[in-house]
DNA sequence: GTGATTGCAAATCTTTTGCACTAAA
DNA sequence: TTTAGTGCAAAAGATTTGCAATCAC
């Protein structure tokens, strides 16, 4: 019987670093294999269960945190109280509807901002993000 | 005896249409008198009991909530599950520098941003806000 | 086997809330 | 007075941690 090669979720996982494990490749597949995503741990947790994958919450987080270390994931704080995990790790931007606590991706090509100061001595820029709140039109 | 003129804290208070109690007023002082503050509800809790204010840390809360509403501060929220308030209501931008989690302010003059593309339809930008993250320099 | 990973429940931390009490107008 | 505001303690969320059990290699 010829080996199967191992699944996409699997080779990501290990060029991070990260031991393939049943959940991680599980949570792997729901987040990566799903295209642009802004999706919090309970969320994640919710659909994990809905796949009938057994994670606990404790494990979503801890697997959330590994994802943004190793740099399959990027946290996006625009709440208080609650972080939102985007599968998107390419330079880009949010719109962010505060009506609906939802977030856009704006792409990152062609967008220049000028007139930034450097950053104070010691420290660099580690990301420049833009957040463009919204609220439902007046008009 | 010439009546005193109010206090300065009072009349701000007053023109946001909030009622001077003792602790907003005090608070008012120390957030409002103070120049460029960021400041979470903890470390104003911390300073008001510093300055012998009994202001129960609820009060704290719901006073910079309040004053937010008001137009007063404006709410910054760069970290999961905290979050930090502005005496700056101005138009402008943060560094936040994510060793020290402290926040540094960016004027809003002369920062220009191009490329951004419009909002979706049935909203309207309430906000925009740059954040260059900081961490420290690796050379 | 052996060390990394997981699950669970308990703990932590920030923030909010209910309600009797107090104070501003 | 009358109503808004306050304090306290309890509740609510989100997230983390400790530790025994389990799994990948």
């Amino acid at each position: 019987m010829k080996p199967e090669a191992p699944p996409k979720a699997v080779l990501r996982l290990r060029e991070a670093g990260l031991r393939p494990t049943r959940q991680r490749v599980a949570l792997a597949r729901l987040l990566l294999e799903n295209g642009g995503r802004h999706i919090t741990a309970e969320q994640l947790h919710g659909e994990a269960r809905a796949a009938a994958i057994r994670v606990s919450l404790a494990t979503v987080y801890n697997t959330l945190h590994q994802f943004t270390g190793a740099g399959l994931l990027r946290e996006v704080v625009v709440e208080p109280g609650r972080s939102y995990f985007d599968t998107n790790t390419t330079e880009h931007h949010h719109f962010f509807d505060e009506a609906k606590s939802e977030l856009l991706d704006i792409g990152g090509d062609g967008i220049v901002i000028s007139g930034l100061p450097r950053p104070p001595s010691g420290t660099e820029v580690r990301r420049l993000e833009i957040i463009v709140r919204l609220g439902p039109d007046r008009h």
